[in-house]
Formats: C-alpha cells, structure tokens, sequence
RNA sequence: CGGGCCGGAGUAUGCCGGUAGUACACUUGCUUUGGGAGCAAGCAGACCGAGUUCAAUUCUCGGCGGCCCGACCA
C-alpha cells in the first residue's frame, strides 16, 4: 500500500478532552473515527489490525471445533421477552420501528442463538456443540469511557456451547479457557483467569480474562506458580501473602483489563424457550448451556495502552496492520525514490504487506508519523542505501537499528 | 443515574458586552530536504432556543452534545 494513497491522514495533537491513550494515539494516528461518545468508525488501519485480532480469534475458535455463524443484531422484542431480558438486562438497547412494533438491538445472542440450536439440536447425537460469531454488540452504558474500551457499539466474539451433561461443560470449558491463552498470547499479552460471580447473567460462577495491564479498571491478585487469580475486591488474600492454593509463592496484585468471560449459563436459556433434545432412552433431557466472549475492539484498544509509548503506538507483529513500514528519503523521480520503489515492488511481490511511503515530504515528518502509526518494523530509504545498496531496518519496539544488504534483507522475509 | 468542567474555522487554542485573533491542516508559488521546515498569498469559524441589553460569541436559563469523577457494567 502507498502511502500517497491511504485513506486517512494523522494528527499532530489529540483531540479535546480525550483523556484515554487508546482513543488519543489510534485517532492521532488515523486508525479510528470517533462518530459520537463510545462510538467509533474503523478506518483503513484500524480496520486491519481488527482483522487481524479477528482473525486469531477466528482460528483458535474454529481449531478447537468452533463453528462460525453469523447472527442478526435487530432482534426481535418476543426474544427477549421470553427471557426476561426485555426488562431485566439495563443496557439493552430497545428501538420501534413506525408501526410501533419493538426490536431490541443484540448486547449478546444468548435469545437468537438459543433458538437457532432448538431448530437443529434434536438427539443427544447432536451434542455437544458450539457456535460463535464476530461482531458488532450494542449496550446502553450510562457512560462510555475509556476510548474504544468501552463503547456502546463495539465488536466482540461470542461463541455459544451446548451440552448433555455439566461434566461435558466443564471439558469444554477448559479447551476453550487454553484457547482463549493462547489467543492473548499471539496478540502479545499475559492474561489470567479469575473466577468470579455471573451477576445477573446467571446464578452460576463466571470466569473473567484478566489481562495485566496498568490501563485497567480491575485489581487482582495472583500467584505466579500455579493458577491463582482473583478479583482483589472478593479475594481472601493480598499481596504478599502466601498462595491460598499452592503455597509455594507469595501472591502478588497487579491492576487489569478484563478481556474475556466465560458464563456457566446453565438451562436458564434452554428452559426459557423449551429447548429439549432426547437422550438414549428417548426422554425428553434439556441441554447445559455456556457463552464464551472475547471483546476484538477492547483487546485491539487494550493492545495500544499496554505498547504505545511517548512516540505513539507500537504493534505486537500478529497484529500490525502491516508488517513493514517502508520509508523512503528521496523525492519522486530521484534515484533514491527509484531503488525505494524497487525494493517495495520486490517485498510485496515476496507476500509482505508493506506500507509505502513514498509521499514527497521531509524525512523527520515521515519518521514522526511512522512512530505514531507502530508499524513493527521500519525500513529506511536514504541515499546511502540508493548508492550501496544497504538498507536500515529499525524496530519500532526497541529502536534497534541493523544494516542489511538488498539481498539479505529479501531474504529474511522470504524465510518467513 | 448523581456531581463537576466544557461547546468558536477541518484540528487545537488566546482574548473579549460593540472589527472574532493565533497555530497546525488545506490551496498556490519559491526555498528547504535524515526527526512533525521557512517565506509569501489564499480558503475557512461562534451548537440550538429563550431571556437581559441600544448591542450577546461573551451574561442568565433551558435543551442538545462532549469530557472527567462516582455509581453501574453479560
């Protein structure tokens, strides 16, 4: 991608009375659009780099037997009314259309899904199983804050797991909690896993993906030898204390970010619409029931607070709208912008997404707004490499700079 | 939902009861070219409603919108 081309342009200063760094750096930098409070449009780099999450979260789900489905946001008003939604769940969304008839605008799909599965979920052959979808939840918060952290549009997976027995929820539970690590692994995080209540959800436990990070509103505490976490408001320990579990570390606290929530949901919803399946003798048997969420535009802005530093954003590799930002010194026409050219034809032809900056402006507002945008790594383009062919390639995270000849440099890509 | 602050060119801001000024962005020209350049010219602005006043962008009230603190948070 040229430069010269890309939709979007970046900001030397942050918009007013935006407090949030998430919000501050991705409209800096030209990644987001603010529409109104806790709304936001995703323009050409924010829209990559939700692919991108999206697309780790997609394959971990589907890897661990996850079907893809994609469910209706205006939803109909009996849904939940079947439920009790329509009048217990506060930050629903409820709309009429001109004939006055009632929608509600989906903040989860616990009442499409549940339905949906009733249809063809009939044997106990036809279980377990579960489906997911990624996308867009509308909640009527009371305030929205925190950028894109908590909006009342925002994008999130929600898969949904059907089983005979709590035994066989709790199996999948497990595949679905090692999942959900490694899904926080590739985008370059360390979460841990809380258990905590389910609110008005359910009358069971929850687990709740604490990702550790300054920019949190939650203070855990957890043990670094075995899996002890929970939200330090319930626990029965503080840091420093010694591991209620394994006893052999000292419990430490650290402030997070909750990034994903796994809801024993039980038969609530089966019950509420009548959802049977029959087992082997034929009986009429009601399913068990979980729900599964992870937050992609809350772990897209959680990914920004934990990286950026006083330069602007800096994107962990797997998520990285592109892999190389490749900045050329010369301006069009001259030599140096030629063998810039030549080296961009050669990266993408070799499959690296690159973003070209091949715009005739001067070098230090290219280097500012490279810093801004975070691409990984920055290849620099100046006369030197025009007149020996030696290329400074410079991280972004570490700021380390290394020389590589032309040859070499194709070369460290074509491995990947 | 309770409390506070705010609302002006595309963005960010200074001053002000009576010519709305500056910076950045944008357009044109010249110079410059390895860390958000310089000069010159140009384009472009008071959230809505009511009230006070000779006169309101400025003061008062209401609405709408924004941000922050708290509460809330599937």
């Amino acid at each position: 991608m040229r430069q010269s081309k890309l939709f979007t342009k970046t900001r030397r200063e942050a918009p007013a009375g935006e407090v949030a760094k998430n919000a501050q750096l991705l409209v800096r930098a030209g990644y987001i659009h603010k529409e109104m409070a806790g709304v936001y449009s995703y323009l050409p780099l924010g829209r990559r780099v939700l692919t991108r999450i999206e697309n780790i979260v997609r394959e971990e789900m589907d890897a661990i037997g996850g079907q893809e489905i994609r469910m209706a946001t205006l939803h109909p008003s009996e849904n939940w009314k079947t439920t009790g939604g329509w009048d217990g769940v506060d930050v629903l969304f409820k709309i009429q259309s001109r004939t006055e008839k009632e929608y509600a605008l989906g903040q989860s799909e616990e009442e499409i899904v549940t339905p949906i599965a009733q249809e063809f979920v009939t044997s106990y052959k036809d279980l377990p199983v579960a489906l997911y979808q990624i996308g867009q939840k509308y909640r009527d918060e009371l305030r929205a804050k925190s950028g894109i952290m908590r909006g009342r549009e925002f994008g999130m997976k929600d898969m949904y797991s059907f089983h005979q027995t709590q035994e066989d929820f709790e199996r999948f539970y497990q595949i679905v909690k090692d999942a959900y690590f490694r899904i926080y692994k590739r985008c370059g995080l360390t979460a841990k896993v809380t258990e905590a209540s389910g609110g008005n959800f359910s009358e069971k436990i929850s687990y709740e993906f604490m990702v550790l990070t300054d920019a949190g509103e939650d203070d855990i505490v957890f043990c670094n030898a075995c899996e002890f976490c929970a939200n330090a408001e319930v626990a029965q320990v503080k840091a420093g204390d010694v591991c209620p579990r394994c006893g052999k570390e000292n419990v430490q606290a650290a402030r997070a970010v909750e990034a994903g929530n796994v809801f024993d949901l039980g038969q609530k919803y089966p019950k509420a619409f009548g959802f049977t399946y029959k087992d082997k003798e034929g009986k009429a048997q009601t399913p068990i029931m979980g729900c599964y969420g992870i937050g992609t535009t809350r772990l897209m802005g959680t990914l920004v607070e934990v990286f950026a530093d006083e330069k602007g954003i800096v994107w962990p590799e797997n998520v990285a709208p592109f892999a190389v930002h490749l900045v050329s010194l010369g301006q069009s026409g001259d030599e140096v912008a030629k063998t810039a050219d030549a080296l961009y034809e050669d990266l993408t032809k070799a499959g690296v997404e690159v973003l070209y900056d091949d715009r005739d402006v001067r070098a230090g507002e290219k280097f500012a707004e490279s810093d801004l945008l975070g691409i990984p790594q920055r290849i620099v383009v100046g006369k030197d490499a025009a007149t020996t062919g030696v290329f400074e390639v410079v991280s972004r995270a570490t700021g380390v700079a290394t020389n590589m000849p032309r040859a070499e440099l194709l070369a460290s890509y074509i491995k990947k």
